[in-house]
DNA sequence: AACATGACCATTA
DNA sequence: GTAATGGCCATGT
């Protein structure tokens, strides 16, 4: 199954995320079989179609968030990922070494 | 078609 | 540990 669209796919591997799990750009655009489109993928999520989208389980590299603090998104995010059982840092970062997502065979490119 | 912008990543010093 | 550089691609003007 392709894609229609640069977006549609990195949606997809978002919605995969599980709870309590957070992933990093690159993993999501690794997983979408775009590697380093990293970028795009946070273009992706900055778009108003992440209504239905876990977009808080997507952080960068540094297990940090990225986001500005325009319209209380940056709060709203650590506090889904607390809700989901994700530890924040003093610095507000997250283990990626505990948290970060491993996708498995099965799970890898279904939806390609 | 070209230029500028953007929730980034990896490498190197 | 931080700082700087190059690269990658979609979208809007």
């Amino acid at each position: 199954m392709k894609p229609k669209s640069s977006w549609t796919d990195i949606y997809q591997v978002v919605k995969a995320i599980p709870e309590g799990c957070v992933a990093t750009y690159g993993q999501v655009a690794k997983l979408a079989g775009r590697p380093g489109h990293a970028r795009q993928v946070g273009y992706a999520l900055a778009a108003p179609s992440t209504e239905d989208l876990p977009w808080h389980r997507v952080i960068n590299a540094r297990g940090e968030i990225s986001l500005p603090d325009l319209g209380g998104r940056k709060g709203l995010q650590r506090a889904l990922l607390e809700d989901d059982g994700v530890e924040f840092d003093s610095r507000g970062r997250v283990d990626l070494k505990r948290f970060r997502w491993k996708p498995e065979e099965k799970d890898r490119v279904s939806w390609i």
